[in-house]
DNA sequence: GCTATAAAAGATGTCAAGGTCTTTTTGTCT
DNA sequence: AGACAAAAAGACCTTGACATCTTTTATAGC
């Protein structure tokens, strides 16, 4: 019922969120949330368009909130990667009842009423300050290191650019 | 957020509910829903299999509910052809708290929990007579003819079997 | 100003949902 | 028994969600 890419664009919100001002690079939120890092990249470009997230280029770059987590729902984090859609008329086109429902829409609009409102009224911030809670995402926030890359203890033999490239990966 | 198949079932078991005893075949069933034959032949089968419609073949046949519209829920229909599936373990894998889902996902599985809770709620027969509302799918009972071709008022001249086929689609 | 870093942009690939078409099987009515 | 009606079955096509790869652009630090 909730699409892939709305749940990795929550990941990656959450993400952000619990860095405060700090920016995290799309391989650090890839990396934390799980999220195929190539994907999470178009997603946050989503998000940085949509006013949910910012982004800056370059050395020390990377994307913040662009809200307050108090002013920022997780409606508005789905709405801006796939919006859920209120049944407004009916799907058959049939126009002989005016804009009223059928009882089946009607219940069916009714429950993503309750999922709207039930999205509305939560937070970002709701989300991080659960209390007494684990944290977000299920995981220590400090497991994942923010440095780009541990010194590596030893020097591996010489080697030639290629072969580095390739072990990375 | 739901997806045009699960519409599709609720349509076609809505309107053979309507229809009480006597079978509809697959194509006045599709007429009505407006939904593409072939595909709602797909559909049905699924629901029969699931034990919520059942078929007869052969001449009079069609489809009818395999239960009582009172015993029958939304819920049961969306779970034959497309379940939703509640969150109940860590999408992330994390097992470090146990089984307990994070603030996020204990959030976004609330919501589908009211889904379910309303879906559950809700049986055919509850949309079939919901009390001085227009008639559920939104249109007249009546609009479909149940026979399966009107007489001819014109008999066409001389033609070939091929060109009579060819003008049936 | 050069270099390294990181986001943005765009082209491309993969797969499952949605949709179609044809043939086979089963049933009813004459 | 034969003709017809209808579901069942299975092969096939189409499209959009999900995902990847490569190139370009912007930025910080030296």
């Amino acid at each position: 019922m909730i699409s892939q890419t709305v749940e990795y664009a929550l990941r990656a919100i959450v993400t952000i969120a619990q860095h405060g001002e700090k920016p995290c690079t799309a391989q650090q939120i890839a990396k934390m949330t799980q999220v195929p890092a190539p994907y999470l990249s178009k997603l946050m470009q989503v998000l940085v368009r949509a006013g949910i997230a910012s982004s800056q280029r370059g050395l020390h770059g990377g994307f913040v909130l662009a809200r307050q987590p108090t002013e920022l729902t997780i409606w508005e984090v789905i709405d801006a990667v796939e919006p859920i859609k209120r049944i407004h008329e009916c799907p058959l086109g049939i126009t002989s009842h005016g804009s009223l429902l059928c009882p089946l829409h009607q219940r069916l609009d009714g429950a993503i009423a309750l999922v709207e409102e039930q999205f509305r009224g939560t937070t970002i911030a709701d989300v991080l300050a659960e209390p007494g809670m684990a944290t977000p995402l299920c995981q220590e926030i400090e497991t994942v290191e923010l440095k780009t890359e541990p010194t590596p203890r030893k020097r591996p033999k010489v080697e030639t650019r290629k072969q580095a490239k390739k072990k990375k990966k």
